[in-house]
DNA sequence: ACCCCGTATTGGAACGCTCCAAACGTGGCG
DNA sequence: CGCCACGTTTGGAGCGTTCCAATACGGGGT
């Protein structure tokens, strides 16, 4: 006999224990240990109260919880102006993975603004205060960030995306190996014949640049190469990226690994110049794997960033922590993807 | 008399209003007073809380405000996977300027997963029955989409970043005007002395394609300008966008507008291949000024969403819904900057 | 001097949840 | 037969805030 009533749980109204409870024919507590210790319950009155909450559609409130146990399973991401002339790394994908791993745990990532001149301390320190945030999810992290110290000071867990380059490491942190990354473009580019294979990297003195130049050094040194004269150094922009590119060509380099796409398309420009184009005779492989590089002709070879993997391992870490404050500090390195297309 | 004990405010602690009350004398009831409505107090009494709050560096706390009131001053935003092909809009700036406005409102936006296949219903059920989210930020709304019309139903205020399309809007939302972006380009292009200027565009059917198309044919028939045979079809791949263009070429076009980045760079490939390069004889302004758009060459002049703007306006609009729930819909429409380089 | 009223301020109660100590059987054991 | 122990279940208390009704305080009118 089914009833007019819907069979549905109800939407958007406010089910409470209490409901839940009534519902079930058993005390609030009840209810309440069903959901976060449902071995303390009789099989059969769990089995009731499990019934009752699929009926009601029951959904813990997050607020009252928060309340109660200081603990608001809400993790905050500073996300930076992108405005400051560099867009932040491809950031959409990362944010994705990291809510999905996030959800799946019953956590939520909150997103707070960080002004670039501000430490954005203030907003870590917002979010602690009125939300009690569980913990942070760092990027775009420098050497001389004070975030990861500030962090670690007041006992907040926190992982970050990217290593400090310090030599001292704070807290956890998930990184792109990036030297495993140029190092395996460079055997890619060995196995295909060339010999001269130069190196066209951002100056000297940036964690992620050097560590990207490192992996081509440490291959061209495996495979017996050499490397004299075949690192060139210029900003990240394609006007700079082509002279670069010139004087490796004027070497006689005949491939090259690039510290980015955008000084890979320093390649590409430095060659039209010449009346040749990128290919077999003129390899290049790029860095991130921006939208571009699909779109270019030819199609540019890149590096990958695991951008699903960092995410859902950075939120793994997290976890862990949030489980145990003091459990040893641990890194994650990811390797970087080759993707293959008409470039090299 | 400095005391040795810091005089900045204790930081991560959790200082209650209650603690606020007793260092200034007062009741619970009138520091929270001091805060919502100040205007009840004696101004004497108010400097004297506001030094309190100052001193112990009170915030205050969300969750339990959430309890009571009912209003956890959180905005949901579901973030779609991007793997599903199509990358979605360039979403770190406007979740960027989004978070901000919300920020400065005294909101914060909470992200959740969406899976692709899902309407992500049950994501929004799910923030509205644990979190209360307050409000909801959606972006790539389709036409098929369930969304507006399930949350209208539930009265759950929201705005969509993009219209529906379907004519019958049931909500607010915030779009970025693409004919005007496209007749401003053609009124550029003509400016320089152009009459044949085509339009490589998408399949129609697609609401924001047919809308850059609208504004390329209204531009044109405003100058006296033939229409005829100068619009071509393509999706939106380089593959494909390359064949397009050699039509229009072939039709005589001296230049285009292209819906899309990825399109003009059809144009790009088209002119490559008969020996040509764009510029003034051959010009080509693109859509959304994506991160490729300075890297080419030469440099590619596009139509630049104003994504903070859009950010800003749809927390604005989303606030004012949430102050009056019956307020009449409202739209916004932000016309695109057409941000010149060299080739066009 | 007294009462009344508006302004300022106050503490109890409640939001929905979990901690805690106590209550409730029920069966084994002395 | 009574008592204790253990496995289950229960309601009171309280997290920090705001709503609400009540109180305290003055100052004017009578």
């Amino acid at each position: 006999m089914h009833a007019h009533s819907s069979p549905r749980p109800r939407t958007g109204s406010a089910v409470t224990l209490e409901m839940v409870a009534a519902r079930a024919g058993v005390g609030r507590q009840t209810v309440s240990n069903a959901i976060n210790s449902p071995d303390l319950l009789r099989p059969q009155t769990l089995e009731r109260v499990r019934r009752a909450i699929d009926e009601l559609g029951y959904r813990p409130h997050r607020a009252a919880q928060a309340l109660k146990t200081r603990a608001s399973r809400l993790i905050g991401y500073g996300i930076r102006s992108s405005s400051t002339g560099v867009p932040t790394p491809v950031l959409d994908q990362f944010l994705h993975s990291l809510s999905e791993a996030a959800d799946r745990a019953g956590y939520r990532v909150v997103l707070f603004a960080v002004a670039p001149e501000d430490d954005g301390l203030t907003g870590y320190q917002q979010l602690l205060d009125e939300h009690g945030a569980d913990g942070f999810v760092l990027s775009g992290t420098d050497r001389g960030d004070r975030r990861q110290g500030w962090l670690h000071e007041r006992g907040v867990p926190y992982v970050a995306f990217g290593r400090t380059w310090t030599g001292r490491d704070v807290g956890d942190w998930v990184d792109v190996d990036g030297a495993a990354g140029t190092s395996a473009a460079v055997r890619h580019l060995a196995g295909l014949g060339h010999r001269r294979i130069g190196f066209l990297g951002w100056p000297k003195g940036s964690g992620v640049g050097d560590d990207r130049a490192r992996g081509w050094q440490g291959a061209m040194r495996e495979l017996g190469l050499s490397t004299r004269g075949r690192r060139m150094e210029s900003a990240d922009d394609p006007g700079h990226a082509t002279e670069a590119a010139e004087r490796l060509l004027a070497t006689g380099a005949t491939a090259v690994v690039a510290a980015s796409d955008t000084l890979a398309l320093g390649w590409y420009q430095a060659l039209r110049r010449a009346g040749r184009t990128p290919g077999p005779e003129a390899a290049v492989i790029g860095f991130d794997d921006s939208p571009i590089a699909p779109l270019l002709f030819p199609s540019l070879s890149s590096l990958a960033q695991p951008l699903d993997a960092v995410g859902r391992a950075c939120m793994q870490l997290l976890l862990e922590r949030l489980g145990d404050h003091r459990r040893p500090i641990e890194h994650v390195l990811l390797e970087p993807e080759l993707v293959l297309r008409e470039s090299a």
